[in-house]
RNA sequence: GGUGCCAUAGCUCAGUUGGAUAGAGCAACGGAUUUCUAAUCCGUUGGUCGGGGGUUCGAGUCCCUCUGGCACUACCA
């Protein structure tokens, strides 16, 4: 049981006692902001004057305190200006509930009462595009949120649903029969397959610069006139006339778009010029898009040229991005790609036209939703299916399957009105008992604030990378005496852990600026600094010859007179409630805080209290014990976050 | 046009169901080293929490409004 519950169960029978809801009135009691009031406080009094009828929150204070009873768990309750409540722990308390953390080789996280099922969708990459920068989010926030509920307790199905059966496949298919370099192909396929996308890709955005082109001008000659009428119009008043000003500058900002776009665009087309050939080539190719679009849809149909070059690329892609995997060290329990779902899709949506919830509607099949203007399309004029129908497809899959009470979709923010739409839907159709939930992610950006891209504005690759994280690591860790087998080692462990921490501390919902340089300087708030502290718990247990996973002794007398080592004690004692804090919202930046405050912490005790050296075999002990405690709660806690420590560093 | 998200220190970001004097890291400055790992610790400087109004005993947090930014906006995924 959590320390805190403890001390509500005692406030809630003195509650009970006054004839108030003692159950839900002591969830008021919490964990204080700041350290120098106690270790708890119960802002109860000031919010129950009026229930009570009594003016003076201090005179409530004063009625709870007398009911409430503490003994052996706090020393006497406190109260403070304005009615609030201050409590501390005794440290037997304290020594006690280590004491069952040491025995326990879960660090006395209790599975949960009601375990449930969930299904964590999450990474989810387009197979046939290289992976780069913003697929970290999803793959490492999703194997940080499976793992924590694995751990504590829940049912857990990890799917990586991958994107192989869309569009990305026409592309590198229309490349394939017209652009391919054979010797290319020969020599190492997947680098090949990733140009002719890119090369299709590129076409494509030509092409459509060419379309845009003149309309953009015309918008942009259409906005110059509006521009003029308005100051005609507007402009003696402007200085006086509110609204009229507004007129104004909307023109303004209208017109500085068009041209902004228009500068794109004619920047585009000048970058061509410098590629005489592809140049060309897209000349040769019109109308592209439409070509690529039809690739795909012979592919859907079973086309036995297509599907055979999508089975022959399939297992190649795979094995390039397992390969990207393995190096984060992220496993799945299933890949169901998209085509998994391919024949679920006919009898899906035939189902839904039986039973009315779908209905035609200008040739395309939809479902019309309350609360949405728009509906949900599952089958397009052309009889083509769209992402929203494998989507619904794959909820049918996994309720059969799986009867999951939850599904997570850990994909970033832009998709919302997407999923919002998906979930009506299901909803409609009759998944209404199902949790589903867009656990929804920022954007990576780049310094200048924008999504991040190369100088050239191609997406940044993943595995540089990780190269160069684990390169500027292995410089750090060059002078170290130890072996340089065991450098790499450590050098891979921190690179990794600094690219993965540095996304996971961030809250999810935010988009963050993603500066390498930092996340690998190894100091300040980073996971080298998490790492390092974990070593040091190692080294003190190595000279004392302690191992980490046994117990010291059947029982510590824990000394925690030293503020720093009470301190770390209270901070080892809030992991439980620290990972079911993660869980309520999908937060894993909490746990990513905690743990580095359980290392600051521990610096700090480090710095002031001698462990090897302490003045008594007791006070040896209990430091001992504290060492070890503080080692196991960053690894357990580093390892929820997929992150990997090392004995030495 | 509609919908949603965001605005906190010079920079990058936290901030729990609304709680006491708003935090961390970096940067800047000043200290600590016969070391159980200095990849460390201690201290100083730095804020009208975008503006205004409201609810509340109490608002960075909830509501309204204005300003600024971003995203999405049915036959792509």
């Amino acid at each position: 049981m959590l320390l805190v519950d403890l001390v509500r169960e005692r406030f809630a029978a003195a509650l009970n006692q006054m004839g108030l809801d003692g159950t839900s009135l002591s969830q008021r009691v919490t964990a204080v902001r700041d350290t120098q009031f106690g270790d708890y406080q119960a802002n109860l009094a000031m919010s129950l004057t009026k229930q009570l009828g009594i003016q003076d929150p201090m005179q409530i204070a004063q009625d709870i305190v007398q009911r409430v009873d503490l003994s052996g768990l706090c020393e006497p309750a406190e109260i403070a200006p304005r009615g609030f409540i201050n409590l501390k722990l005794k440290n037997s308390t304290i020594s006690k509930a280590l004491n069952e953390v040491a025995q326990s080789n879960r660090l006395a996280v209790h599975p949960v009462a009601k375990p449930r099922t969930y299904v964590v969708d999450y990474s989810s990459p387009n197979v046939a595009k290289p992976m780069h920068v913003g697929h970290i989010r999803s793959t490492v926030i999703g194997d940080a949120i499976a793992k924590i509920l694995k751990f504590l307790g829940h049912k857990v199905i990890t799917d990586n649903h991958l994107g192989d059966w869309g569009t990305q496949f026409g592309m590198i298919i229309y490349g394939y029969k017209h652009f391919l370099d054979p010797a290319a192909f020969a020599a190492d396929p997947v680098p090949e397959l990733s140009r002719l996308y890119r090369v299709v890709h590129q076409l494509i955005d030509w092409q459509s610069t060419e379309k845009e082109l003149p309309k953009t001008k015309l918008a942009v000659e259409k906005a110059e006139e509006k521009l003029a009428k308005v100051q005609a119009e507007f402009g003696a008043v402007a200085a006086t006339d509110k609204k009229a000003k507004r007129s104004i500058e909307d023109a303004q900002k209208e017109l500085k778009n068009h041209q902004e776009k228009l500068k794109k665009l004619e920047d585009t087309t000048e970058a061509r010029k410098q590629q005489p050939d592809l140049s060309s080539a897209c000349d040769k190719h019109p109308d592209l898009e439409t070509r690529v679009l039809q690739e795909t849809a012979k592919l859907h149909a079973g086309d036995a040229e297509n599907k055979a070059l999508w089975d022959q690329f399939l297992p190649l892609c795979l094995e390039s991005i397992h390969h990207i995997y393995d190096r984060l060290d992220i496993q799945f329990d299933m890949e169901l790609g998209e085509s998994y779902f391919h024949n679920r899709l006919g009898p899906l949506v035939q189902r839904l036209l039986d039973n009315g919830m779908a209905k035609i509607s200008e040739g395309a099949v939809c479902v019309f939703l309350n609360g949405f203007e728009v509906p949900m399309l599952i089958r397009k004029q052309d009889g083509a299916y769209l992402y929203a129908t494998t989507d619904l497809a794959t909820i049918e899959y996994r309720v059969e399957t799986f009867k999951p009470d939850a599904i997570l979709y850990v994909v970033d923010h832009r998709q919302g009105d997407h999923f919002s739409k998906l979930f009506a839907t299901a909803k409609q159709i009759g998944y209404d008992q199902l949790e589903l939930n867009h656990v929804s992610f920022g954007t990576v950006l780049g310094k200048d604030g924008k999504p991040y891209k190369t100088r050239s504005g191609s997406v940044v690759g993943l595995e540089p990378l990780l190269d160069e994280a684990i390169e500027r690591a292995f410089q750090v860790v060059e002078s170290l005496p130890i072996p340089t087998e065991e450098k790499r080692e450590v050098a891979q462990t921190v690179g990794l852990g600094a690219i993965k921490y540095a996304d996971l501390v961030h809250n999810r919902t935010s988009d963050y600026v993603f500066d390498l340089e930092k996340m690998v300087r190894l100091d300040g708030h980073t996971s080298a600094y998490i790492q390092y502290s974990y070593a040091r718990t190692c080294s003190i247990l190595r000279n004392a010859g302690i191992s980490m996973s046994e117990p010291i002794a059947p029982e510590v007398d824990f000394v925690l007179d030293h503020s720093a080592e009470r301190t770390l004690a209270l901070m080892l004692l809030k992991f439980e409630e620290v990972l079911l804090h993660v869980t309520n919202d999908y937060m894993p930046n909490l746990l990513a805080d905690y743990l580095y405050d359980v290392s600051k912490s521990y610096s700090s005790f480090f710095e002031q209290c001698p462990v090897i050296k302490a003045e008594t075999e007791a006070l040896k002990q209990s430091r001992l014990a504290l060492c070890q405690l503080t080692g196991r709660t960053i690894k357990q806690g580093l390892e929820l976050l997929g992150i990997n420590v090392v004995d030495r560093m």
